[in-house]
DNA sequence: CCCTGGTCCCAACTT
DNA sequence: GGGACCAGGG
């Protein structure tokens, strides 16, 4: 009983009431993860749940590998059988690897294969759906400048995220344009159809169709999971919604738990209402209220709850904690966005230095984060770090995955899994260069839209139709060779094999023996580890806790009994299932790390970027080695290339967060879950947060207060807001002045103390004070600047033994109130401003060059006319330079003056 | 066909 | 600051 001790009654509750729906309010920093935690625990410990038979959702796989790594330490060792912890996502692919065929429906024609997705599906990402969008509106001819692809996918998603088909959007649709969409909408479906491909949206959207309309399916799920979890329950949409109600079964041995004040997910469909109304779900629910925050000082808590009291759509929670008062809310004004990015950086390297000196004496590990409403804002933050000499880690933004030679290569390995996924298909098939250019592509395209083949299918068809030139039609075979030789590697009949002596290629080749004895193995694999632990088993993730392959043991022969009692289709299939790329069906079948390393070499990849010789192409060829990597770890946890690439689909920015990194800069969303004992919240500005986008809406309005509420919710011991007077919206343009944030005046002025130094004259082109007391009522331009040279520097700083007032830009000494002296304050700090200038017109009459006139062109020089095509300004005229040799220039375009 | 450089337009949060 | 797109030159 001794784990049940360190909780309050609540908590311990929470834990206790195993049976039946329970609805957990768990205010921020009430020990949410640890009652998830604990409750996993008991049910193992005390109540003598099978671990496999639990299941937890996340909405991060971050989120998850904590959950899993913190059961493990509670009833480690106990068992090998594993409680199954997983996103929403990675959850839905592994139901629908395993079983999504049971959705397809017998083809018209006989002999033909059924309609619907296989299990060779591919993800489509953000810029994936984008791509698709755009071809469709292309096809459709359809302008994209009245209606950009932008707004046709977020219209898709929005009405997948509230369960509408085509047909429903149609039919509801008031206006043109939405009844377009519903058009591109169903064109868009066809087209992911035609790929074998599933966005994000479809991932749930399908795995909860799949459930609800096979029913042995839904019924394995029900007999397999007994008890479910649910975290972040403020943030599910209807589709996880839904997916919850059938995993619940007739059992309904649900606990959900969530806060209704940092539900920050509704324009992802997170219905609100799914917490709200709880109790009208399951009548026989049970509220628990977790109430005592462990994390803040009673300032941050109660400035964080009276800024989020003015909510109308909530519950209502009164959080108290026992630690009395604490410091007072900071609050900096910067002149700009620099400046606020400066002050942080200065106030960290001191918390720093401090909590150095203190560490001796113990505690916790000094932490900071800077959060911000826009990534786009993390780079003044970085840069005044570097400046600062401070090591800080950014989450979000570019992830690996999104890199351009990473895109590349897995798109490549799309294809060879699925070569009818069009859109990867056409990211490589001249990638690198390999004379398949626009029209080669055209006509591709042209084929496969005439005969409803994909554009793999129709590639084929025009290689044996010899619908096109020979050079092209070379240029396509070798490609479709290299996409041919790949999947036969994967197969395993593979014959050639580039840098290998033949007699080490004809050793890889396994004998038909081999093959025999290898498919044995794979059978007694699959006996002894049934299909449930093929789709669930090993998979994507490093946490021990995520591979409950052994899980499923005990509970194996009930799973396929019931497969094969109900007849699921799949189940059948997998018996005959050809041969995998598994390391433990023979060594002679390649790991995707081999595929990788063999398609880089035969496409030259990396050969042609150490031939461009720049620190980029090196850079780039470090990421390749690192995606290699990254392919070798994949196999030494036995995944299959279907698990590589779901793993890399299902990767989220937000999961690179690392603890033992002290200075962290993300976004407010990024945020969430996590705590600091410092945190700077910043550009608390009107029209940048709350944001621009949602200041129409009260609704959306509640949202952007929610967000800030987990920002101040983050913090430990103290929390700093800021927030810019002028502020450049992109990078060139004027700064605009801002207007404070209206949060800003929700926090109780008495909890407020003011950083940097003291301001008092005005000026009139600060904003005049609305008025909290304590706040400043004017902006003092003259003085406000945020001053380095008085404040002790990081060490860092100094090392370089560089003048401090060399290095340090000066204050302004005017107010920014005409171009000319905002020009001058950014050269003061020895940055570009450029005011703009009128444009000049050109001088006319330089036109109308003859063979024999003396010429100059601003990057040949000298030469002279040789020959004139055409008349007027589209004349192309021939010019010989005695450097450059003749050169045919378009006279419009041509920077000709006469010499 | 491929590469480059200029221009235009954009810029919210994320599985 | 930067990505997408276009047109020109090689």
């Amino acid at each position: 009983m001794s784990f049940l001790d360190q909780l309050n009654p609540q908590q311990r509750e929470a834990v206790e009431t195993t049976d039946g729906p329970v609805l957990i309010l768990a205010g921020a920093g009430s020990g949410k993860t640890r009652v998830i935690t604990y409750r996993i625990a008991y049910l193992i410990e005390h109540k003598g749940v099978m671990p496999e038979s639990i299941l937890a959702m996340t909405f991060t796989n971050k989120a998850a590998a904590e959950m899993g790594e913190r059961v493990e330490k509670l009833v480690g060792g106990l068992s090998i059988a594993k409680p199954v912890i997983s996103t929403f996502h990675s959850f839905c692919v592994r139901v629908l690897r395993r079983d999504i065929e049971a959705l397809q429906i017998p083809s018209a024609t006989p002999g033909q294969p059924p309609i619907g997705h296989t299990k060779k599906f591919v993800i489509y990402d953000e810029s994936d759906m984008q791509s698709v969008v755009k071809s469709v509106m292309k096809h459709l001819g359809l302008d994209d400048k009245q209606l950009t692809p932008r707004a046709v996918l977020s219209r898709i998603s929005w009405a997948k995220n509230h369960m509408l088909d085509p047909q429903e959007l149609y039919l509801q649709s008031a206006d043109p344009k939405t009844e377009k969409i519903a058009h591109l909408f169903e064109e868009y479906r066809k087209e992911l159809r035609k790929a074998n491909a599933l966005d994000f949206d479809d991932l749930l959207l399908e795995a909860t169709r799949l459930l609800k309309t096979a029913a042995p399916v839904r019924e394995y799920y029900n007999r397999r999971f007994q008890y479910l979890l649910i975290d972040e329950y403020q943030d599910t949409n209807r589709p996880q919604y839904e997916l919850m109600r059938m995993l619940a079964g007739e059992r309904h041995n649900v606990c959900a738990v969530g806060d209704e004040d940092q539900s920050i997910y509704s324009w992802r469909g997170a219905d609100i209402r799914n917490i709200l109304e709880f109790e009208k779900d399951f009548p026989e629910a049970k509220i628990i209220r977790l109430e005592q925050n462990y994390r803040s000082t009673q300032n941050i808590l109660q400035a964080a709850s009276t800024v989020v009291a003015n909510n109308i759509r909530r519950k209502g929670k009164n959080l108290w904690t026992s630690r009395q008062g604490g410091t007072k809310i900071g609050y900096y004004e910067a002149p700009d966005g620099e400046n606020e990015a400066l002050f942080a950086a200065d106030h960290i390297a001191k918390y720093l230095r401090e909590a150095g000196r203190a560490e001796h004496s113990g505690g916790e590990t000094p932490r900071a984060a800077v959060l911000y409403r826009t990534n786009s804002q993390s780079r003044l933050f970085e840069e005044a770090m570097r400046r600062y000499g401070l090591k800080y880690k950014v989450v979000g933004g570019f992830s690996f995955y999104e890199r351009s030679e990473i895109k590349d290569m897995i798109s490549y390995l799309k294809v060879i899994q699925n070569p009818d996924d069009s859109i990867s298909l056409l990211r490589v098939i001249n990638t690198p260069t390999r004379g398949i250019g626009k029209s080669t592509i055209d006509t591709i395209e042209r084929l496969a839209l005439e005969t409803g083949l994909s554009l793999w299918g129709a590639l084929g068809e025009a290689i044996r139709r010899q619908l096109l030139p020979q050079r092209a039609l070379a240029a396509l075979k070798s490609f479709q060779q290299l996409i041919g030789d790949a999947q036969a590697m994967l197969a395993g009949t593979f014959v050639e094999q580039l840098e290998e002596s033949m007699e080490t290629a004809v050793a890889r080749i396994p004998s038909p023996a081999q093959l025999q004895e290898a498919q044995t193995l794979q059978a007694a694999a699959d006996d002894s580890m049934p299909d449930d632990a093929a789709a669930f088993g090993p998979n994507e993730f490093e946490n021990p806790a995520f591979d409950f392959g052994g899980a499923y043991a005990g509970s194996d022969e009930e799973g396929d009994e019931a497969d094969s009692r109900a007849g699921v289709p799949p189940a059948v299939e997998r018996a005959s299932r050809p041969l995998p790329g598994q390391q433990d069906a023979g060594a002679t079948l390649p790991s995707t790390s081999e595929l990788l390393k063999f398609l880089i070499d035969r496409t030259g990849y990396i050969k042609l970027l150490e031939a461009e010789d720049t620190p980029e192409a090196f850079s780039r060829i470090e990421n390749l080695r690192e995606l290699v990597n990254a392919a070798a770890d994949s196999r030494d946890r036995g995944e299959t290339l279907d698990e590589f690439l779901d793993h890399a689909a299902l990767i989220a920015d937000t999961d690179d967060y690392d603890e033992r990194s002290q200075i962290t800069l993300m976004s407010l969303h990024a945020a969430k879950g996590l705590e600091f004992p410092l945190v700077f919240l910043s550009g608390l500005e009107e029209g940048l947060f709350p944001h621009s986008r949602t200041m129409l809406q009260p609704d959306d309005v509640e949202e952007e207060r929610r967000l800030c509420y987990v920002g101040m919710t983050r913090a430990m011991d103290q929390l700093i807001l800021t927030r810019a007077v002028y502020r450049r919206r992109y990078g060139t343009d004027l700064p605009e002045a801002s207007v404070p944030s209206r949060f800003l005046e929700e926090v109780p002025a008495p909890l407020i103390e003011e950083l940097g130094r003291r301001r008092t004259a005005s000026v009139s082109t600060g904003y005049v004070g609305t008025a909290a007391p304590g706040r400043p009522a004017a902006y003092d331009v003259e003085r406000s600047h945020y001053s380095y040279e008085d404040e002790d520097q990081s060490a860092s700083w100094k090392r370089d033994g560089t003048p401090a007032s060399r290095q340090k830009p000066t204050a302004p000494a005017k107010p920014y109130n005409s171009i000319e002296n905002i020009a001058e304050f950014f050269a003061s700090r020895g940055k570009k401003f450029t005011i703009p200038k009128t444009p000049v017109e050109e001088p006319a009459g330089k036109r109308g060059f003859r063979p024999g006139q003396k010429v100059r062109h601003p990057k040949y020089g000298e030469g002279t006319v040789y020959q004139r095509e055409g008349e007027g300004e589209e004349a192309k005229i021939t010019v010989q330079f005695p450097r450059f040799g003749l050169k045919k220039l378009v006279e419009k375009y041509a920077q000709l003056e006469r010499a």
